[in-house]
DNA sequence: TTAAAGTAGATGCAAACGCATGAACATTGG
DNA sequence: CCAATGTTCATGCGTTTGCATCTACTTTAA
């Protein structure tokens, strides 16, 4: 007798999360400090931040929520400012090579400095730090599996 | 001693939230389901159809990531194909009350089943029963707070 | 080796978005 | 009671997004 199904669980965790992401988003939003790069600007600055090799533009597209051609066109505004570096890729010459510059670099810790601040207020005022930990563990497990496939599983095929 | 300190245990905690949230968004994305209502669309649809009574518009757009001029269009272009009804608030002239039509809650429910079968595959797949509880609870607890004030907390201010 | 198929990113264009602001109504203070 | 202020949603307008498609390059297989 569990009282709810997997399903039950999975549909309504997933709607908790989803419910958290929204409402931080809008606070952290609000703030003032969306002046020099938008969040979206920023997500893709914070992410070349966190790497420092250059990326794809794929494989930045795998980790921030644009289309292709958006992502690509965000980027190029990010290039026309100065802020991110494109190169052609030397062992791929259909990809680009993506970097941030200096300035982009200085505009990321700038920026991110102050949006961590606000993160640490809402997050850490919201749970502990074992939460904190737990909250960690448990998304990433969620993310860091191969998706699922849809199909039937099929036994022993060849 | 404690390693990291509460700061960091809270950025490193929301930015792994950010990251599943990313990488599932984008696997439900691709799912073919989206041809009769888009995400945003169906995520307005799913929010009328937990409440039993009319929304404000401004409630709605509380769990809605989205401008409230982006939101008041996406509800009238939803009314426009009759799936949602606008009613003046006879309790604020200057609100309207919300509520699906009966087309827009069997659309709701038609999409739902195929997305919550997509949300049980992958969630499901990557947590246990208790990690999906635990997630649930933790993101529960993350959003169901007062916002955190900024300004230096006051004493006794009379 | 080379034609066919596949993949990465860019581009045209219509749809949708956010910001600033407006119009209508509600609330507050004198 | 009424003017001033606040709130709610709609609208004008420039920017950004997504879809479809294109080009350029790579990989596969014959």
């Amino acid at each position: 007798m569990t009282g709810r199904g997997r399903g039950h669980l999975a549909n309504d965790s997933w709607e908790a999360l989803l419910t958290a992401h929204a409402v931080l988003m809008k606070r952290f939003a609000a703030a003032p400090i969306w002046d020099e790069v938008s969040m979206r600007e920023y997500d893709v600055l914070y992410t070349l931040s966190k790497h420092d090799r250059p990326l794809r533009l794929g494989e930045l597209n795998r980790s921030v929520l644009l289309s292709q051609p958006a992502l690509s066109r965000l980027v190029e505004r990010l290039a026309e400012r100065g802020l991110v570096e494109r190169a052609p890729d030397p062992e791929d010459g259909r990809g680009v090579r993506l970097a941030l510059t200096e300035a982009g670099r200085e505009q990321q810790r700038r920026t991110g400095r102050r949006h961590a601040a606000d993160v640490t207020r809402e997050v850490a005022a919201a749970l502990t730090d074992d939460e904190m930990r737990r909250l960690e563990a448990l998304t990433r497990k969620l993310a860091g599996r191969e998706p699922a496939r849809h199909d039937s599983p099929q036994e022993a095929v060849q």
